[in-house]
DNA sequence: CTTGGCACTCGGCTTGGCTGAGTGCCAGAC
DNA sequence: GTCTGGCACTCAGCCAAGCCGAGTGCCAAG
């Protein structure tokens, strides 16, 4: 989409006034803020130009224009330029941000500080459990048919389930196995242990000495929890939604509430995206969600440890001050994966 | 509030009218529902008598009459007769509520099937930790200055806490503290638990033997965590009040969705219900919250093993079928109860 | 105490007219 | 060729007037 400088500067000119004020932009409008160096009329025909390409529309036959999706897409990515935060708002960013070495509780504080500072709904992923290593396994008996077993991972997080056995354990065995398996299985990631499980199982059962068939049924119990497996997703402030205009449409924002508490949808968009570099815009539709089809998502990886492991970002309506909320996003990535790689060693 | 039969009868019929479809209900409408027996003009002197009790209202002057937050009142108190669900909701609510062993994911399933079979929103109150006594400890050493404390309470609920030390302690040591503490620790409850700890640490420091100060000052930290105080709230389904059409004011809808993420006034309200016994039932501003004046809440609580641990119910508009909505929260709490009951012995 | 009748009220809907913002097009100027 | 002023036109938003229907309150008679 190439266009001449005159036509640029009008449709910039145009997207900036709209995202301030969310009135439909007028040619007379458009004349002052260029300074009147053109009159309206000119405008007028450039402007119709810009609407036969498709960038703007006029919402009826004698309202000012107003962006398309495929006009703030021309806007992101060609008239956009990103200034990066003044160091007040990079301040106030770092110390919003929690200081708890609990990763769990960082993400929340993330998505929260996102939510506030660009009065949007904020959204954090939760790293896949996957490729985390173990470092522990514990098995605690609470009654005679159920045994608690307690996972901790490399970094520190810990996660338990309640396992249901056909026996008693004695206190013993549940030490032996635990051992066994703390032997067997440290160091390794969550993946590969799986699969090793799955494979010792269906080797001859018979063959294994006691301690460790107890060891592998358990922990295939444990394991066989798929909760672990999907990443998770911390939603903030999905009630400051409430207040854009251009939701009036209760069903559509029912349908977007409903988008947020399943995640699913969030999840399997910031998914796709966890391949990509630096920050991302969704656009409308862009994302292929119809709940979404107001609603723009900014988003932003962040790394722990030079690796790329989860997404952030903010949803919001199609009109938002894109330039201001791609900078919070970005140094808001930095500051989560700094966070994370700081407090977490190996 | 006496009320003569005739007079109860007419309001009985105009709320279940008014209930069921939302509309303001006239004198002929009423008299038709009560099969005629009535001339319109005689109900319409009677209803005269009914708003001068505050029972009804006219929302203005030539519609008919809604009932006011005091009429839901005495219709629930004294008119409504509940009668028990039927065999096939009982089933569908028994259904519905996952056989998880895991007590979390029980509570949120069962604040889920609340919203689900109502269309409102569905909380589930956490039981309040304090109360829970310590079966085991653990300290886990992550890096130089971090440790890991697990701490496991009686009913297989596990709490971990990343602690922040001052030295780097060997594993010998933690295994050490972690000894001392359970032996002096099990089975009490976390409160005195925790005040004991607080009594130790003021008693002179250098008099205690190094395995019991580690302990000490571990354990100190872990439980000076007050996340784990505050009992906590399970939210489903608050989307569903999207749809009420009594809460068309955006500001309201607003405040509302904010009392549901805070959690802290809903909290704060079910607490002080934890005393009563039997399902309860807040109209309107009753519960003393303005985001909520527009709301009923219709609470229980359910018990663990014979004691009341914590609260369930929904909250909805106040026009809500609460002869329905009442046998669901009290079957659902007796499900619960008897899931939690079941599934962690002493 | 009940009932039918009657005048009255008032919200909701429709209609029509007006205004202001903005457009498209055209013809003339640069 | 590009820019500009002018002009006719369109249309949403607002307001006032008018009508309709639902429902009320009151009264007098049964």
């Amino acid at each position: 989409m190439m266009l001449n400088p005159r036509a640029e500067t009008l449709l910039k000119a145009l997207i900036e006034r709209y995202i301030g004020d969310g009135q439909p932009v007028g040619s007379r409008t458009l004349a002052k803020e260029l300074g009147n160096e053109l009159s309206p009329a000119t405008i007028r025909n450039a402007m119709a130009d810009l609407e036969e390409l498709g960038l703007i529309r006029a919402p009826h036959t004698s309202a000012g224009r107003i962006p398309t999706p495929l006009g703030y897409r021309v806007f992101v990515d060609t008239l956009l330029k990103i200034r990066p935060l003044d160091a007040n708002e990079v301040r106030r960013l770092e110390g919003g941000l929690s200081t708890t070495p609990d990763s769990n509780q960082l993400m929340e504080s993330a998505s929260s500080l996102l939510s506030q500072i660009t009065h949007m709904a904020g959204i954090v992923m939760i790293p896949r459990q996957e490729q985390k290593a173990v470092r522990q396994i514990e098995f605690l008996q609470l009654s005679a048919s159920r045994v608690l077993a307690i996972l901790v991972t490399r970094d520190g997080q810990v996660h338990n389930r309640i396992i249901v056995t056909d026996r008693s354990y004695s206190p013993a065995e549940l030490v032996e196995a635990a051992n066994f398996f703390n032997e067997a299985y440290t160091g390794r990631p969550l993946t590969e242990v799986k699969q090793a499980l799955l494979a010792a199982m269906q080797r001859d059962n018979d063959a294994m000495q006691r301690a460790m068939r107890n060891a592998m049924a358990m922990a295939h119990q444990m394991f066989s929890d798929d909760r672990e497996d999907k990443p998770g997703l911390v939603v903030s402030g999905e009630a400051n939604l409430l207040e854009m205009p251009e939701l009036g449409d209760v069903h559509k924002l029912r349908r977007l509430l409903d988008t947020f508490n399943t995640k699913r949808d969030l999840l399997h968009l910031l998914d796709q995206c966890l391949r990509g570099n630096g920050v991302q815009i969704f656009i409308g539709q862009e994302s292929g969600y119809q709940a979404l089809e107001e609603c723009s998502v900014v988003a932003a990886p962040y790394q722990v440890d030079g690796r790329i492991v989860g997404m952030l970002g903010v949803v919001g309506p199609t009109r938002m001050p894109y330039e201001h909320v791609i900078s919070i996003v970005d140094v808001t990535a930095r500051l989560l994966g700094g966070a994370l790689s700081v407090e977490r060693p190996g």
